[in-house]
DNA sequence: CAAATATACTAAAACGTTTTAGCAAAATAC
DNA sequence: GTATTTTGCTAAAACGTTTTAGTATATTTG
């Protein structure tokens, strides 16, 4: 049957002590609290002895603090955001935080249904890869003094903490590198939406275009018509309407995936003959006939940040003070895609 | 500032009634104790007035039920456990839990110090993806009563709830499937460990290479060799040991993405030319070039039975006296890259 | 040697719930 | 018209911690 656990209280009794000794001992106070050097021993003794360990459901119920922070991305089983997940989990756990990740399928409804679910004061802190209409909540969250930290994305105008590449430089980057591989008409294929990051990787694309002297030719799915599973069909018909394609960059990984399909399906030897890079690396594009290129986002580095910028906010009592802007910088792995043809 | 969060304490102080009633009310307990229609109605009016959610903590420190479920695994970023991990979330969530998930990197002490941490009672159950030498400890928890669904492997002998697939099957189908198609000298790639799942897929493999008077052509890599990432050494010198190998079959998603490295590396030609199957679907798999052959395990099922499983450990005050030990299907997901040549 | 300070320890409140045990009035039974 | 049962509500304990506000003795200070 399931044993009780020892508490505080078995030590006290045992020892024959107060409660309040056995804590101040157990949280490193002895010194400050002038308890003796025999009685801190003895109860750290037996604490070890009986295997004591706090019960964190009551230390939270009095201190405030979970030691629980939410990671909420877009879907956790997208390959970008569990690489991220795997990174940021080693990283909050030896700072003694645990982590519930979540899925938000970028979209509000259930964005803020989940941070309520999470409501005011279980969570300690929220990692958040925002949905488009969100921005209230998320200042709310910050009025309301709780750590949050935004990942991904950001809101222009809103004072919030944030960890963000530089997607206008990675995508001018890429785009550039096609136009000195000659590529003459790249096809940027990217989501219409609302997102900050999207923004940035579209006028990084224009910018690079513009300023050598090509046309832009941007394909820009509706998000609601990729949840449905219909991205497929608008590429197709990009690719059927330009003939004149030379090369295409796709600006998240899910597009490169459902790209890659369409062309697999319906003209296999474009995938020689385009020039072809996407967005957020992954592994197995390396051994893909031919590896293709990508723009690879700083995973370690992202993690850390967010865990930097996370901890102050955790140990203060004003969350509002001091706001960290951190934009990074991605790294364009260059394979055989890319290259002249 | 931060907004102290209302209280029961506050709905019953403003109309005025004990708190008690208030917690009956909430918990529609309400006719059983005799509270009155209108008195219901007010409290429950308040309450919604007001967005009263109840504090969790506090809940579970009285109950002793967290609703938070450890869904432990081999590391979250593996496209197999990633995707199962955004499925079960969502069941979860359904039932009112909330999940933690972690990466145990199939170590022993990684699991042990992960188990102990989510200790004795934080927790309502663990869903564990275990490493080889933590059977002690999943006898102890369920000793202690804590409810406990082994996933993908199991250990022998061992009284636990636990869904897995098939793996004999699973490996025999598809080691049939290449024989069919006429390949003679199929090499079938698998890791030296005591995990229940690797024993069944190579006994699927010998079973249908013995049923067909083939000669079983096993490479057996150490699992700390491949935690070192020498996984893809040992696979070129096997390939370059047997140059008649004619197939191969990767008995883990990262052993086909490491053969894949190597044969893409060393001499892509044979990327066309072996037959390939590789152990768990992975998106890409349908876009390389040739296609690539994979055993799929049936992820939605595997998530449901886990909740179903479960669930009534979680209600149940005993939980050894019934144990499920489920086995799933997979389905063989034929592709370019197991057809005959 | 009285006053101040340092040392060693503790009682009790508090965190926000749930639940047991029980009180009082109203309705029903005999 | 008394006894029983039903109805309507509540006080207080409990979950396991942390922390405030002490008490009492020993030591130092001037």
């Amino acid at each position: 049957m399931k044993k009780k656990p020892v508490s505080i209280r078995n030590i006290a009794d045992e020892l024959k002590i107060s409660v309040t000794t056995v804590s101040f001992v157990l949280n490193g106070k002895a010194k400050e609290k002038y308890i003796s050097k025999e009685l801190t021993k003895k109860v750290l003794d037996y604490a070890k002895l009986i295997n004591y360990r706090p019960n964190q459901i009551a230390q939270s119920l009095r201190t405030g603090k979970s030691k629980i922070l939410v990671f909420m991305v877009e879907d956790i089983s997208n390959n970008f955001f569990s690489k991220l997940a795997r990174i940021f989990e080693d990283i909050a756990y030896e700072k003694g935080y645990k982590v519930i990740f979540c899925s938000n399928e970028n979209d509000d409804e259930k964005s803020n249904e989940l941070i309520t679910l999470f409501n005011f004061r279980q969570v300690d802190g929220f990692i958040i890869v925002p949905s488009p209409g969100i921005r209230d909540t998320i200042e709310k969250l910050i009025e309301d003094n709780i750590p949050v930290v935004l990942l991904d994305r950001f809101f222009e105008g809103l004072d919030c903490n944030s960890v963000v590449i530089d997607n206008e430089q990675a995508a001018y980057d890429a785009t550039a590198h096609l136009i000195q591989n000659k590529f003459k008409n790249i096809g940027f294929v990217t989501t219409a939406s609302d997102q900050s990051q999207m923004h940035g990787r579209l006028s990084g694309y224009e910018k690079a275009t513009n300023e050598n002297g090509l046309k832009p030719n941007t394909l820009q799915i509706p998000f609601h018509e990729i949840i449905k599973g219909r991205g497929k069909e608008y590429i197709k018909n990009f690719l059927e309407q330009d003939p004149d394609l030379d090369a295409m960059f796709f600006a998240t990984n899910y597009l490169a995936q459902s790209g890659l399909e369409v062309l697999k399906e319906t003209n296999p030897k474009l995938i020689k003959d385009l020039g072809l890079i996407a967005f957020d690396d992954n592994d197995m594009f390396k051994i893909y006939d031919p590896s293709i290129t990508s723009v690879s986002q700083p995973l370690v580095e992202i993690s850390t940040k967010l865990m930097e910028v996370m901890l102050p906010l955790l140990k203060k009592k004003d969350v509002t003070e001091t706001s960290h802007k951190i934009i990074l910088k991605t790294e364009l792995i260059i394979r055989e895609s890319s290259l002249a043809k």
